[in-house]
DNA sequence: AACTATTTATAAGA
DNA sequence: TTCTTATAAATAGTT
């Protein structure tokens, strides 16, 4: 339809294509809008030029989305319900979860005990009673560490002045420099446990909680 | 273009209108799948019918899923993105807090102790020690109030003997029912009590943990 | 589903 | 782009 018969392939010169592209689609959108009156049908048209440019006919009535929604039942095709609600399932199990462990943490802390039975009761007694034990020994161990570091810095420190005296103020080892690295921490816990042995926190203001 | 020209108006009579929505859309589709060859353009085309029949070209190299999806880009018109995105952040937030949740458990049963530090070691046992209190507290007011309706059941229960013999075995007061109702569990437990004061639980083997 | 007189779309040119 | 126009293509009404 036109001066001459052309074959249906892929138009190589740009401009061209671009003229025809306008002008084919402006036809196909009259034939979409014919047909949406005359046979009082829906129609969805999208298009992308080959430059990546968008346009759209949607017969009146109905949204794109309504359109997408329509499609997917009528055409039994999924094209992301499955996919959401397999998420929302896992989200619903997640927060069932948290709600579980922030319960728990409760419980730990000395709340909620109303819903544990005598049994439970003793169970979580027994076990807090266990896991202390390795807390203060861990506890231990840790000062011990840092006990040692601090006599270590500190000898460090005396060895250290000596050297200054031999060449002029101007020595450091690398050892020197490392064990300094970690002294300020082990002077400020050594005073600390010397003057505060057990620092007692009220219930529910430690570091531990989560926002 | 036929053999009269036709107004762009409802076709009333059915059939008819059957007929031409049936030839329009070989049309259109005709007319898309051309466009799509000549311009190499991406095209959608989907429609219903006045009876709901559906009908849909797709150019090719691309999904309808695909095509939604450059559709939300391209127009920036926002089908269901938002709302998956905004729940996708939700599930990855909610991931994160219940992997700090399962830490702080962990830490609370005494393991995965060397992610603190000696200050945080030290929060952790104050707290600890003062659940401990709580828990303890709980346990013997539970351990009371059961041994208290223990006795109430047992005195129950010989009155209610006392009374079989008067009235012929059929009587029962209301009370002596809600009583009796809570008897078997008290008996067990003072048994338990009895027998196991303190079962000691392995570490991580109670009935806290979640799956 | 075919036919065909006409209308409509559009290729090429300006 | 837009207009023009010769011609190809689509299709309304008919069979």
């Amino acid at each position: 339809m036109g001066r001459g018969k052309i074959e249906i392939k892929k138009i190589e010169n740009a401009t061209n294509r671009q003229v025809t592209y306008s002008k084919r689609r402006n036809g196909l959108f009259k034939k979409a809008q014919e047909l949406t009156v005359l046979c009082d049908a829906k129609v969805s048209l999208i298009m992308f030029s080959s430059t990546g440019k968008f346009h759209e006919f949607l017969g009146p009535n109905i949204t794109t989305k309504g359109f997408f929604d329509l499609y997917q039942k009528t055409s039994g095709i999924d094209l992301w319900n499955s996919h959401y609600e397999r998420m929302q399932e896992n989200y619903r199990r997640l927060k069932e979860i948290n709600k579980k462990l922030r319960r728990e943490i409760r419980q730990r802390m000395g709340g909620d005990l109303n819903e544990l039975n005598i049994k439970e009761l003793q169970a979580l007694e027994a076990n807090m009673d266990s896991a202390l034990l390795s807390i203060r020994e861990r506890k231990v161990r840790n000062l011990e560490e840092r006990h040692a570091n601090l006599v270590l810095d500190l000898e460090a420190k005396l060895e250290g002045e000596h050297g200054m005296v031999e060449n002029g103020g101007y020595y450091e080892s690398g050892m020197g420099v490392a064990v300094n690295g970690a002294s300020n921490n082990s002077y400020a816990l050594r005073l600390y446990q010397n003057h505060q042995p057990e620092p007692i926190l009220q219930h529910g203001t430690n570091d531990l909680r989560l926002a």
